[in-house]
DNA sequence: AGAAAAAAGTTGACGTATCAACTAATTTAA
DNA sequence: TTAAATTAGTTGATACGTCAACTTTTTTCT
């Protein structure tokens, strides 16, 4: 979908950041997400691109990981304070480009699309078993 | 999303294409499309792309090109008879999976579904432009 | 007719999604 | 407690979407 040009606009001029970066660093700041397999549980990304995701913020100095102490195959990541401060700037931005797209939506809209992609989602579950 | 999973199972088990593929072959045998412009109006794919696929369907043996004899930017299009028949055979497989999925939904939900996709992508554009 | 613009395709680069195979560490269960 | 199963994370491969720069050919405009 080319719904996600401007979000990708705000992110590039105002973070220097890809979609992708954005969600993770978001996550790290706004939830209790602390590893890789918590952001995972919680938008299903791929296991694959999260790593590679994860190691190019660390790359660019917005994270930084420590491998768990308790359990030695976890590494808990923390965003640095540069990556802080780039959310809290972009934040905003990103809000604003989110409500001002569902304003155009009603909310019956909104709600006729949820539930029908959750059907359509779970038909897809469905007919994949079969085959 | 994964809702293409079953589709990209189909024509990699029965058929052994991909899904921009098969798109290319569904235009070219069921509609007057005949170049990589025509495609790409119909379905608004990219050029690159397009471009790409279209090699490597050529290279698959399903697609000869001919520079067209009045325009030589142009390179008309036509399926062999290993893609005609592919086309023929997966069609309704293609076809029995697009109804059962739709058949979750009632003409309500999918008349909401188009229409808000619609004002999205309107409200995207709109705001894209601002930007 | 000649210059400028537009159209058809190609190619390169980057970001994203998904699947699969693999290592290392931990949990489970016999 | 040891073997088997799970879990966390990495790496490779492939497909797909989008943007940009570029060549070649055609069209448009003056």
């Amino acid at each position: 979908m080319r719904l996600n040009a401007q979000a990708i606009g705000i992110l590039k001029r105002n973070a220097g950041l890809t979609l992708t970066q954005w969600r993770v660093i978001a996550l790290l700041a706004g939830t209790d997400c602390k590893n890789s397999s918590d952001i995972e549980r919680q938008i299903g990304m791929d296991k694959g691109q999260l790593s590679r995701t994860i190691r190019g913020l660390a790359d660019a100095g917005y994270v930084k990981f420590k491998t768990d102490a308790k359990d030695h195959r976890k590494s808990n990541l923390k965003l640095t304070a540069k990556a802080q401060k780039i959310y809290d700037q972009t934040l905003p931005l990103m809000r604003n480009r989110q409500s001002s797209l569902l304003a155009h939506l009603d909310e019956t809209e909104i709600k006729a699309i949820y539930s029908a992609l959750e059907k359509l989602e779970r038909a897809a579950q469905l007919s994949e078993d079969e085959l």
